[in-house]
DNA sequence: TATTGTTATACTCTATAACTATA
DNA sequence: TATAGTTATAGAGTATAACAATA
């Protein structure tokens, strides 16, 4: 977990946690206020599956059932997803994205990461290579 | 914001968003279930500081000062921070870590960082370094 | 009057436990 | 009886608005 460098021994769990938790307070609060975090990863995981049970969704989504019921109403609620009950198995719920759904996550998605990609615009291309990198063995670390 | 690499432009800022989002729940679902990793993250700032009123570390954290009265409310209960009126300001509130505070906030900097480090410690030095420079870089890109 | 912090209120995210419907 | 999902409940994290205390 320690790797050296010019000034010695670093924590990498410790530097990247707090990266982590400060980079995530600031996403949530420079969001448009319509659609939250949590639901627009929920929304990519459904565009991204086409349609899938709300079981499915919870465990890809690293949480659980009862946390995907909320989200999954509450964008029922706004008309960005369809719930229908599998014919082959009827207590599973399948969920996919409205017309109007695949048209919202494509517009928050802009707008949610405009201010990120707005400070990422000016970056070396070295840096944003390290981003990228970094996300993808993130991704790799946590099991996605 | 786009980053042209062997298979085409990349959303940096979309992978990162995405990223971080699951590494975030993935650390407060591990987490030790006696400090989150709010007042962790607080707690580091109060160690880091000495003492600072309350309106610093809010700033710090980039949290609002109601937030932050909350958060150290809750320390303060357990005993792990004083806080105690300015004498040459009586409106600011100087907040630092007990004996118990500086203990618990290493210990619980271990056992939460633990699932993290042990993710880690398995890749190479490269990766290691990677992840630390994402960090530094997040870290100058949101402002601290 | 301006600043610092607190209280009141509200909403999101998340979990566990208990329940319902279906298999 | 076992599984998928929902409802009930609770606690953390965060914000804005209104207030109190101090400068």
């Amino acid at each position: 977990m320690s790797t050296e460098s010019g000034s010695g021994p670093v924590n990498v769990a410790g530097v990247l946690r707090v990266a982590t938790t400060r980079t995530m307070r600031r996403l949530r609060a420079v969001g448009a206020r319509r659609i939250t975090l949590t639901q627009l990863s929920a929304m990519a995981s459904i565009q991204a599956a086409g349609e899938l049970t709300l079981g499915e969704l919870a465990a890809r989504e690293h949480v659980q059932p009862p946390s995907m019921t909320r989200v999954i109403t509450t964008l029922h609620d706004y008309g960005l997803v369809t719930r229908k009950s599998d014919p082959n198995d009827g207590r599973q719920v399948l969920v996919s994205l409205t017309d109007k759904g695949h048209e919202i996550l494509a517009e928050e998605a802009r707008t949610r990461e405009a201010w990120l990609a707005d400070q990422i615009k000016d970056l070396s291309e070295e840096d944003k290579q390290t981003l990228v990198e970094a996300s993808l063995i993130l991704m790799r670390l946590i099991g996605e």
